[in-house]
RNA sequence: CGGGAAAUAGCUCAGCUUGGUAGAGCGCUUGGUUUGGGACCAAGAUGUCGCAGGUUCGAAUCCUGUUUUCCCGACCA
């Protein structure tokens, strides 16, 4: 990709909207672009690493055997009114009215809607189980949207919703899942914890939330020093060196951002909306569910609170935008540029996807704007480059090493 | 929803106290000089001073209302 043709409208200074550092660089580095409060564009360079974070998350989803669909964000009265939760959910949910005054909502979450689905096609036990997820962008009348993406009003976020016949069925399949999400923020080079969690106003029996660890994070949890116990502070009252409840080890404390939050819900839906199933035994019993959620737009943020230096991004490999960045520094783009050129057909050719900076700028803002892209493999063409050298720097490792052509070409830039 | 701050050029801001032709830096356009970390010189273009009322001969500036944005709290998958 040539840089002049792609829309990265970086800035020289810091919008004042931004008070958190994530959020700053996603701002300076045009990543994303404020619309209204909670509410933002996502920017080539932006929409580039969420369609890498949503790819990571299918990849590791359909691994287990879910299946991906496509729900309407906007949605019914009635279904929510058979819910319940056209009452229960409150001011956050955004509602309006068609041009012959039906009500609907734009949904921040689609239980309803799934169940609505699944209860139509599914009758017997033998077409369970069944695993739905979907990536769609979502919306929630917040009272204070907040830090960007961390707390918008609307957001893009994967749900998944599980269907069974067993209570057991169910555990299996939240294990599953809950493996998955592991996998997914492992491959996203993040560091979280599991908390168990209130279910709020999703419901059901019990439901863990996943925490990335961080300053400006919304929650606190409290853990303990010595055990696995984890737990969202707002169902422990605990302080810092109180015993921990599980009898192992004193408290501590952090904050987090709530990344993915899974639940089993039981039958809170199936039983109010009918969704029932024809077991072996002839009876027809509610189906039991689970749902799954993971906040993509967010993780685009709380990667970057964990992966920046000095107000630069440092990309995770996976979720890079691009593998390689190629900075031809002769303005008048001759002889050097026609060799950095060279190198970035010979790279793109073997696979490599290169951002190749051709733009008619000064070594300084190319240098700049490089840092705000953040991508890790960085190829300079420079004075040396009529004799063969040039200078590769490794953004994470923060070294610069003079190489030959045939030296990068031998680089494994996927690593 | 309580408390605080803010709204003037694409971005960051000054001007407001004490009313009198709309400003700076950066960015942008043109020409020239530069060429390894946001270069330099010169010449340009760019505004419903958030919006609506009011006071006044005259309002970016004073008064009232209102909208929007940010922060703290409360609230919240």
């Amino acid at each position: 990709m040539k840089q002049s043709l792609l829309f990265v409208p970086t800035l020289r200074d810091m919008p004042k909207e931004a008070e958190v550092i994530s959020h700053k660089i996603l701002l300076k580095g045009g990543y994303i672009k404020q619309s209204a409060a909670g509410v933002y564009s996502y920017l080539p360079l932006g929409y580039k690493i969420i369609k890498k974070i949503e790819n990571i998350i299918r990849e590791e989803l359909d691994a287990i055997g879910c299946s991906e669909l496509l729900m309407p964000a906007l949605q019914s009265k009635d279904l929510w009114v058979e819910s319940g939760r056209w009452e229960a959910y409150g001011k956050e949910l955004m509602r309006l009215e068609d041009r012959h005054e039906r009500a609907f909502c734009l949904g921040p979450t689609h239980e309803e809607v799934i169940t609505s689905i699944v209860r139509d096609f599914i009758n017997s036990y033998k077409k369970l189980p069944v695993a739905l997820y979907q990536i769609q962008t979502k919306f929630r009348d917040e009272f204070r949207p907040r830090f960007g993406l961390m707390r918008g009003r609307e957001f893009i976020m994967k749900d998944l919703y599980t269907f069974h016949a067993t209570e057991e069925d169910l555990d299996g399949w939240y294990l599953k899942v809950r493996q998955a999400y592991q996998n997914i923020l492992d491959r996203m080079d993040l560091h979280y914890r599991i908390v168990s969690a209130d279910s709020g106003n999703i419901g059901g029996s019990s439901s863990e939330e996943f925490m990335i660890l961080c300053d400006i994070g919304e929650d606190t949890i409290v853990y303990s020093d010595e055990s696995e116990f984890a737990s969202n502070s707002e169902l422990h009252n605990l302080s810092v060196g109180d015993p921990s409840p599980d009898g192992k080890g004193h408290i501590l404390q952090a904050k987090g951002i709530e990344a993915g939050h899974i639940f089993k819900l039981g039958t809170k839906y199936s039983v109010p909306m009918k969704a029932n199933f024809i077991d072996k035994d002839g009876l027809t019993k509610p189906i039991i569910m689970g749902c799954y959620g993971m906040g993509i737009s967010r993780l685009l943020m709380a990667v970057l609170e964990q992966h920046y230096k000095d107000e630069k991004a440092l990309w995770p490999q996976e979720i890079r935008p691009f593998d390689i960045h190629i900075l031809p520094l002769d303005k008048e783009q001759t002889a050097n540029y026609a060799i950095a050129l060279d190198v970035y057909d010979k790279l793109t050719k073997a696979g490599y996807d290169c951002l190749f900076d051709d733009r008619q700028e000064s070594p300084g803002v190319k240098f700049k704007d490089a840092d705000l892209v953040g991508i890790r493999n960085r190829i300079v063409v420079g004075r040396r480059a009529g004799e063969g050298i040039f200078e590769f720097k490794d953004i994470k490792d923060d070294t610069v090493k003079e190489m030959t052509f045939d030296e990068i070409m031998a680089m494994n830039f996927k690593l």
